[in-house]
RNA sequence: CGGGGCAUAGCGCAGCCUGGUAGCGCAUCUGCUUUGGGAGCAGAGGGUCGUAGGUUCGAAUCCUGCUGCCCCGACCA
């Protein structure tokens, strides 16, 4: 392709709008431009990206056993009415009507449209397992679009379901995803991690997350450098293998005035943060016998409010309790909570279950009680791991020490077991003549997300460093000066044809500009090899190439660039 | 949706406080020169100052409503 068909169209500032760097660099890069909150348009260079990991994670899909299909984008109400996520899914779920007044919604993902596939075509667990899978537009009204393609309101996906007649059978489909979705991302030259993931309210005993690494990632990951253990953060256990000490201190009330915070606490009585508490009240669920419950962490640790929310007391979605409310169960303001004389379930993590000598409000403003001893002073309360993990925390897998990463989230597989097909009863003939339920997973890879993920993991100051496999092209073809020379213009054109002929995806740069903008150009846009053809070089014999990355050029044999661009290219 | 901020040419910004001819850089167009790291000179085009109202002789500027966007929080590929 030739720069001058291609609209390329570059910029050296960024709009004000994009905070982060593949958000910058995309719309530098001509990549991208915006319609709307969270909506882009792909251009020409972008669009050739988004092809090349389309095309990896479909072949590799393919490679595992599972069949594309394509499933409508819009999604008649009934179904997720069927499935009650109707009106579960909340606003985030782009609902229309149609003009006789029937509900739609957008599809924000396709397992109620997939089960209804599944229940009208499988009859038999002979036909078992299958997984189907998609590569399409979704739409999800989130509250805040941001990072530009990074969380759009329309993206595409990739997104595969798989049905079964067993547990066994799912989970080796799983594995397979697990499997597949490893060579993806190690297809495209991206550094990853594979992490544990929280389940969430659907149970489920399966899920793991593909995590690009970037230090601007939104996610940490929890893993032990010496093991194979790493979580998402939500999900990482904290482990405290202290217990507590004997009692060295008398229980004692003290007057605390100003002093609302751990840090004040800290700051006026001398006290370490460690020896601090801190108290979080929360809505109940119905299984607990009260409309509020407690949930205590160390001062200096923080509540991991996914492993909050998933405590069977604990309402769902986790909501703190207001003020007001603070006041009407505990007595007190918020920052006089504590354990002693609290009429409402109590929670602890575990670390603070080993705590000894302790601090915490009194439940009365501007008292806190020192020198708190559990089974002394009072009874100790259920304990739960409630925090998040932290570096040097031990490995859940007990191998050492938990380090910390952070990444982006471009990948997820999940064992949904019966949860879809018993709401839409897909169900199948087994061995004996008999209804039964498939079992389910489903498996989703952010397509558009990858795209900015992969920049994030790999730019520097001159603009994007794609990894080879997902450029938008291979190698730029840049000559310098060819207006002024018709040789030049002619060994030009010559070399595009015979990289082309090649197999190479070549960009010529045939504008009539100056080297430094076609070589910032070449670089913005990140495309990985360069070759310069000029005069001087010619008269040598030899053109120039220069690896994205590479600190200095070297020249090549006019003769032998063909080839030497092909044995990089299967390198 | 709660909290904060912004809205002036395609992009980045100044002007607003203290009302009176709308400006700068980049980009775009023309001409000449230049040509191995985002060229120089000369010229040109492009803005109902987000929108609706109000105050005023006069509003980009002061006031009010609305809309859009960005940032912080909960959600997610």
């Amino acid at each position: 392709m030739r720069t001058s068909q291609l609209h390329l169209s570059t910029t050296r500032e960024a709009p004000a709008e994009a905070e982060v760097i593949s958000h910058q660099l995309m719309l530098r890069s001509g990549m991208i431009r915006r319609l709307a909150a969270g909506l882009y348009t792909w251009m020409p260079i972008g669009l050739r990206v988004l092809r090349k990991i389309e095309h990896i994670v479909r072949e590799e899909m393919n490679a595992a056993g599972a069949a594309e299909l394509l499933m409508p984008a819009v999604q008649p109400a009934e179904l997720w009415k069927e499935s009650e996520r109707w009106s579960q899914f909340g606003p985030q779920l782009l609902r229309f009507t149609d003009r006789h007044d029937r509900d739609y919604c957008m599809g924000p993902t396709h397992e109620e449209v997939i089960t209804d596939i599944a229940r009208r075509d499988l009859r038999s667990y002979k036909q078992l397992p299958v997984n189907f899978y998609q590569i399409q537009t979704k739409f999800r009204d989130e509250i805040r679009p941001r990072f530009g393609v990074m969380r759009s309101r329309e993206f595409i996906m990739k997104d595969a379901y798989s049905f079964h007649i067993s547990q066994e059978s799912l989970q080796q489909t799983f594995d397979d995803m697990y499997r597949a979705y490893t060579n993806t991302f190690t297809r495209m030259n991206l550094e990853f991690r594979a992490v544990q993931a929280d389940s969430g309210a659907i149970g489920g005993s399966g899920s793991m997350e593909f995590h690009v690494l970037a230090d601007s990632g939104e996610d940490a990951i929890a893993y032990s450098p010496g093991g194979d253990y790493a979580a998402n953060i939500e999900k990482a256990e904290a482990i405290c293998t202290d217990t507590a000490s004997e009692p060295t201190e008398e229980l004692r009330l003290v007057d605390t005035p100003d002093t609302k915070t751990i840090q004040a606490l800290v700051d006026n009585f001398d006290m370490a943060i460690e020896k601090t508490v801190k108290t979080l009240i929360c809505r109940a669920s119905e299984e607990a016998d009260a409309d509020f419950i407690a949930l205590m962490v160390r001062g200096d640790h923080q509540l991991n409010e996914v492993k909050a929310a998933n405590h069977p007391g604990v309402l769902s979605p986790l909501t703190f309790a207001t003020e007001e409310e603070i006041r009407q169960v505990a007595g007190a303001g918020p920052g006089s909570l504590g354990p002693i004389n609290l009429p409402i379930p109590v929670v602890i993590d575990r670390t603070v279950a080993a705590m000894s000598d302790f601090g915490a409000g009194a439940n009365v403003d501007d008292k806190h009680y020192f020198g708190i001893n559990w089974g002394r002073d009072l009874e100790m309360p259920e304990v739960a791991d409630l925090r998040n993990a932290l570096a040097g925390d031990p490995s859940p897998d007990g191998k050492g020490e938990l380090a910390m990463l952070r990444g982006i989230e471009v990948g997820h597989i999940f064992q949904l077991g019966d949860k879809y097909s018993r709401a839409l009863n897909a169900t199948v003939l087994d061995e004996n003549g008999k209804d039964k339920l498939m079992s389910m997973g489903c498996y989703g890879i952010g397509i558009t997300r990858v795209a900015a993920a992969a920049i994030e993991q790999n730019h520097d100051a001159n603009g994007i460093i794609w990894p080879l496999p997902i450029a938008p092209f291979q190698v730029a073809l840049v000559p310098i000066n060819m207006r002024r020379s018709d040789t030049l213009r002619a060994e030009a054109e010559t070399l595009y044809q015979q990289l082309q002929e090649a197999g190479v995806e070549v960009l010529f740069d045939d504008r009539d500009n100056r080297p430094g903008v076609m070589f910032a150009d070449m670089e913005l846009i990140g495309i990985p090899m360069r070759l310069v053809i000029s005069d001087k070089g010619l008269a040598k014999g030899v053109i120039e190439f220069k690896g994205r990355t590479d600190e200095s050029s070297e020249d090549v044999a006019r003769d032998d660039v063909v080839d030497f661009i092909k044995r990089r290219l299967e390198a």
